[in-house]
RNA sequence: GGGUGGUUAGCUCAGUUGGUAGAGCAUCGGCCUUACAAGCCGAGGGCCGGGGGUUCGAGCCCCUCACCACCCACCA
């Protein structure tokens, strides 16, 4: 950012900031690599899940997109080439729904308009609107390459949809077949098996006198749906079925109807369901169309397109089916047909776009043949494609083994055109990819394209290399393809995943991503799924108006492993916007205290005092954690390692430490401002993939950064090696405990903190003496005293209060009256705590076969640990004796 | 019917090769200690769902039961 300003305000503001950082990104195009160029470290390449255009983002996007953008930032600080596609799903039925539902408030149907003008109504709302989730993926923060970015109907795209087809037609693995398929009489359109929801519905069983021929006898039937008894061709019964023996092969009368239909014997009937015997209905049935092929049955149609019953049914023509359903049993029953009603729940398919009950209905459509597709796509997992976590694998096995052809026509009219014409004058069908001039066949000139439009999901199968420019050689293609991983939720396994990896095996020879991270679903605070019905959507941009964006992303990734679902309220958003201003605070407390020019280098390796080298000590292990959390996708943990550094070790500690440095002046304020810029500067480029605004905006404002204000572009900070500072840490940690010891002392007894004690530590050995020594400074600061003895063989006053912390035992004089009876109580507590903790291990240390087959490190952390217990148990209780003779006097 | 995940502090959840448990929020007590009251310092709180097994040792591995979610298939 060219005008770097030095002073932060006093609280962090988030709007104005991040509206900054994103048109700095933008403007300087920092997410767009170059295909040509060629990196040591490699590529680095995702696709996002292309939301659909009519979409607004909900807290899935943001999690989905927060996740990706922690990978591919800190994929950029590692030095690798990262091209991440941004693009938005045309969404075949939603869209359409969209725009079809604005033409009602004009009074019109798409009919009334035409195709190609209501495909021109999309296009125009999809430019209105399509403008909508583009613009909040970047409110996500999200390093996109928006000069790459795709649609699923752009032209590119279109052709490889085109080329896929045809390809997949001419090896015979697509085909046009009749077939019943999932219908939504709403949408006016097929649907895949895997875009119905069931769900359980109340409803009756009717049960149905249908009389023999010879009227001798009847057989009952048992259904749900009455209305379809017009396109009954049968009647099955089981073949070992004593009851209904008698009845296979003969004819029974149709009731409402004068049609006699067979009575069959098929093992798939259930006996013990109903009465055992079922009205066959292969026209309006999954399981009776397949009975219908086997037996060779007639399939009568009498439900049309719209849900209403046609000519076949008699009186009831025109009658959408519900209505039909009361009326045909109200028929039944007038003239004796009808049996018995039972109350009956069972489960119903509903279309996932727009919850129409969704009808069975005999079609003429195109598949895709997938067996031989599924099998290399399953081959391909866990070798060339690994699930994580891994627990999905077999979820994926399962899905692939049970898979049945693909229904991929849907008669809608948004969405790519199946490039397949028929020949008005021979009637042949002509499959290319450019619409013919001349039928190949009989040279007529003219042909009709089909109406039908391919699903969404077959686009989008295509997404991971049709986004590269594929079926051309792009230098993406082959730079950036295989991508590194697909990030995504469970929901869509199945609908794209599992296709993506057919496709991407059949026409690339390679699978679309190395890796697929499966996430969490955003469900409410009681675990419901989010959903505008139940009103329980939290809206991700609410939340960023709210708390800002970096708190967002920090809330969401901290939560992101932690199982299958994250339940969110806002009152974590809020929780991790505390965060945020912790680091604010932090860094304004550093530019306070750092000079307008950067501090000058120092050699950290001699650097003296115990802090410095702690911190930075510190700092190397969490660099390590960092690297590998976010290499095996423990977001969560990456998020928690990187708070617990920030907050409970750089700001309520080294940040403490280092004020005394800076009030000395010299030498000492030079190293001290050295080690806190480091540190700081190596924090915010860790914590940048995760909180990019905020960390852009400090960074900024640091001192040498002039030339390199883009933090988003600076490389992750190289090891270093501080193994020699090992010792240090230990020290520093020492001196720590003893200094917590006396603010527990000052808490639980009471005393005001703005009283400054005289404090005597009596140091458990010479080192220990040293180490104390040199932090002598710190800790009058911190445990807030006015004088400090530190000697081992310093007489304890008569009135004092005490502890043990790291062999160093405490000792705080006291003025004034003491509750004795109270400091007894206290220090007796402790004893029993430290005297349990000794006789659990010496317990274990007694067992012999613990000390034989224990691991030797293990066994001598326990020894160590009594005889320390030992030690302080032994100061306490002379402690406790002096105590409990004050008591007595 | 088939499968998956879960059951740990009041709440929401971590717990990476087995070494008897952690965080945030909430609660209680004390502090405006000049970066931060959106803060600081301290405290309390858990037979890790029940039962059994393997092991020197189990929140973690095996068996079993219970309850809660979810997924797939079927539902005349």
């Amino acid at each position: 950012m060219s005008d770097a300003r030095k002073e932060l305000p006093k609280g962090y503001e988030p709007e104005n900031v991040e509206a900054r950082w994103r048109a700095f990104w933008e403007e300087n195009k920092s997410f767009s690599p170059n295909a040509e160029a060629l990196t040591p470290q490699g590529a680095y390449s995702i696709v996002i899940p292309p939301p659909n255009v009519t979409g607004n983002l909900h807290m899935g996007h943001a999690l989905n997109l927060t996740l990706q953008d922690v990978l591919c930032r800190h994929a950029r600080q590692l030095g690798k080439q990262v091209l991440w596609v941004p693009g938005e799903d045309h969404a075949g039925i939603a869209t359409q729904n969209v725009v079809e539902r604005r033409l009602k408030e004009e009074g019109k149907s798409r009919h009334d308009l035409g195709r190609e003008a209501f495909i021109e109504r999309v296009w125009a709302w999809k430019e209105e609107y399509g403008d909508n989730i583009r613009r909040q993926i970047k409110a996500m923060g999200a390093s996109v390459d928006w000069s790459r970015e795709r649609f699923t109907l752009d032209e590119g795209l279109s052709r490889a949809v085109r080329k896929v087809f045809v390809q997949l037609y001419n090896e015979g693995l697509i085909y046009k077949g009749l077939y019943i398929v999932n219908w939504c009489n709403r949408c006016h359109t097929a649907l895949a098996d895997d875009e119905v929801e069931h769900a359980p519905q109340k409803t009756r069983l009717w049960l149905i006198n249908y009389p023999l021929e010879d009227g001798s006898a009847s057989l009952t039937i048992a259904t749900t749906r009455p209305e379809t008894m017009f396109g009954d061709s049968a009647v099955a019964v089981h073949p070992e079925d004593e009851r209904y023996k008698a009845f296979i092969g003969k004819k029974v009368r149709l009731p409402l109807t004068d049609r006699l239909i067979p009575v069959i014997a098929d093992a798939y009937v259930d006996r013990e369901f109903g009465t055992g015997a079922l009205k066959v209905t292969p026209a309006h049935d999954h399981n009776d169309w397949h009975l219908g092929r086997k037996h060779n049955l007639e399939c009568i149609q009498v439900i049309d397109d719209d849900g209403r019953m046609n000519g076949k049914a008699g009186a009831f023509v025109g009658l959408p089916k519900e209505e039909a359903r009361e009326k045909t049993a109200a028929a039944l029953e007038e003239q004796g047909f009808l049996k018995a009603t039972q109350d009956y729940e069972n489960s119903v398919g509903h279309c996932y776009r727009c919850h129409t009950i969704v009808e069975p209905h005999m079609s003429v459509q195109w598949f895709v043949s997938v067996k031989p597709l599924a099998e290399a796509a399953r081959a391909a997992v866990p070798e060339k494609m690994r699930i994580v976590p891994e627990s999905w694998t077999k979820t994926y096995y399962n899905w692939m083994d049970g898979i049945r052809d693909w229904c991929i026509s849907r008669q809608i009219w948004w969405g790519h055109r199946i490039p397949a014409w028929t020949c008005d004058s021979c009637g042949k069908l002509v499959v290319q990819e450019e619409a013919p001039d001349i039928c190949p066949h009989c040279k007529s000139t003219t042909l009709t394209q089909d109406p039908d439009v391919l699903d969404t999901w077959f686009s989008s199968a295509l997404w991971p290399f049709s986004t590269m420019g594929w079926p051309d050689e792009t230098s993406e293609l082959k730079r950036f393809y295989p991508t590194s991983v697909l990030v995504t939720a469970f929901d869509i396994l199945f609908f794209w995943v599992a296709r993506m990896m057919m496709m991407g095996l059949h026409f690339m020879k390679e699978v679309p991503f190395r890796d697929c991270y499966i996430h969490a679903l955003v469900r409410d605070a009681q675990g419901k799924k989010m959903s505008k019905s139940t009103g329980n959507v939290i809206n991700p941009l609410d939340m960023i108006d709210r708390y800002g964006t970096d708190s967002l992303r920090f809330t969401l990734t901290a939560f992101a492993a932690m199982g299958r679902d994250i339940r969110l309220s806002e009152e974590r958003i809020e929780g991790y916007r505390h965060f945020m201003n912790k680091i604010w605070n932090a860094s304004r407390f550093a530019l306070m205290n750092l000079d307008e020019q950067a501090p000058a280098p120092l050699d950290l390796g001699a650097v003296s005092g115990p802090h410095h080298r702690w911190i930075l000590h510190r700092l190397e292990a969490l660099k390590a954690e960092q690297k590998a959390a976010i290499a095996e996708y423990r977001f969560n943990d990456a998020a928690q390692t990187l708070y617990k550094f920030v907050w409970n070790e750089f700001c309520d500690w080294y940040l403490e430490l280092i004020k005394p440095d800076m009030q000395a002046g010299g030498a000492r304020k030079a190293a001290a401002q050295y080690v806190l810029w480091t540190v700081l500067r190596e924090a915010l480029i860790l914590l940048h993939p995760i909180i990019p605004f905020i960390t852009s905006e400090v960074w900024a404002a640091l001192p040498g950064t002039e030339h390199e204000s883009n933090l988003a572009a600076m490389p992750f900070p190289p090891a270093r090696d501080t193994s020699a500072y090992m010792d240090d840490a230990a020290r520093m940690e020492m001196v720590q405990a003893a200094i917590v010891a006396v603010r527990t002392i000052r808490a639980e007894l009471n005393i005001a903190p703005s009283l400054k004690l005289a404090l005597i530590i009596r140091p458990a050995d010479e080192a220990a003496r040293a180490a104390i020594e040199e932090q002598r400074e710190a800790i009058m600061v911190l445990a807030r005293l006015e004088s400090l003895i530190i000697d081992a063989s310093a007489e304890a006053p008569r009135v004092c209060a005490s502890d043990v912390a790291g062999g160093n035992e405490i000792i705080v004089p006291l003025s004034g009256a003491v509750d004795f009876a109270a400091e007894v109580a206290r220090l007796d507590k402790e004893l029993l705590k430290m005297d349990k903790e000794r006789a659990m291990l010496s317990g274990k240390l007694a067992n012999e076969n613990y000390v034989q087959k224990a691991p030797q490190d293990v066994v001598a952390r326990d020894r160590a640990r009594v005889a320390e217990l030992g030690d302080a148990e032994k100061k306490l209780q002379a402690l406790r004796e002096r105590f409990r003779q004050g008591l007595q006097e």
